[in-house]
DNA sequence: TATTGTTATACTCTATAACTATA
DNA sequence: TATAGTTATAGAGTATAACAATA
């Protein structure tokens, strides 16, 4: 197998989408909980981050900040994320979720899990680790990072 | 690292709208072909399977056939794909990319491969063979398939 | 003046339902 | 009657630009 970076982004290029697709029929088949992808990560990040602004969860999301509005105002209105401002900077969000949001979370997660998971039943334990394995490769390198860590990680580079 | 189904299910589910996000970014960044994800799916398989029908092309990259004849509806108003009705079969459409649908696809390809390249090279070989393995294993397992290849698949299977 | 967030506007993606044309 | 595709309609996701409120 050729490894040059061409090579191997032409390989996630032609992989990806097609996963993608999957998740996103998955999730929308699961008619309990029926959060699209952006829904689910952005619950699921407030849930890791409690009281996170609105523009913590744009970036770490990889959203603009009109965007990210627009969904946490669906959220809001489906009562699965309470939306309070700062005590002493009245500019700032302070999202959190509600029990219901929190229920969401838990039964989209394990049904668009679940569902995954029959797919990959089918592989050998060491085929699952190499996926597992690219996974936790391609995590850090496509993961958005604030200005500060951007900084820091090109310094350390160097 | 964990390697049952469930384990695994969920790095996908953590990672590849992650690395989603960062192809649509670089896709709609490239002004020269300026093609959505779907679009470039679908130029990209009609030039591998010329006179593809719409049905063909809908199944193929797991949209419906009004989803998908709206997006070849914009791609023939760009000029970029030719719609002919079939000779004998006059229901059937037969798909093809003009010389700017061929430009187009290759425009896009190279700068969005270069891009994600960029981002990869700085793993190493055995990283980015490790992402190789794991994109041709999930390949297979989330490629939509015609109703006669899954019942083949399913009978090999038992 | 800079930061945080919202509103206005516009486009694409996507689905379901209803329809047309052809076989 | 069944198949191939289109049209109608609706909602989510996304961006840019312009704005409002607060620091």
């Amino acid at each position: 197998m050729p490894t040059s970076p061409d090579a191997c982004a032409q390989e996630i290029l032609d992989v990806v989408p097609v996963v993608m697709r999957t998740i996103r029929a998955e999730m929308r088949r699961h008619r309990t909980a029926d959060l699209s992808v952006p829904q689910f990560r952005t619950l699921a990040f407030i849930d890791r981050q409690t009281d996170a602004s609105l523009s913590d969860v744009a970036e770490h999301i990889g959203l603009t900040l009109p965007s990210m509005s627009k969904i946490v105002e669906g959220l809001v209105a489906r009562k699965l994320v309470t939306r309070q401002t700062h005590a002493t900077d009245r500019r700032r969000m302070m999202l959190a979720l509600t029990a219901r949001g929190q229920t969401a979370l838990q039964t989209s997660r394990e049904a668009t899990r679940a569902c995954l998971a029959e797919d990959l039943a089918g592989l050998t334990e060491r085929q699952r680790e190499t996926i597992g394995q690219a996974m936790e490769i391609l995590r850090p390198v496509f993961t958005p990072q604030g200005e500060v860590e951007k900084q820091v990680r090109k310094i350390i580079e160097r």
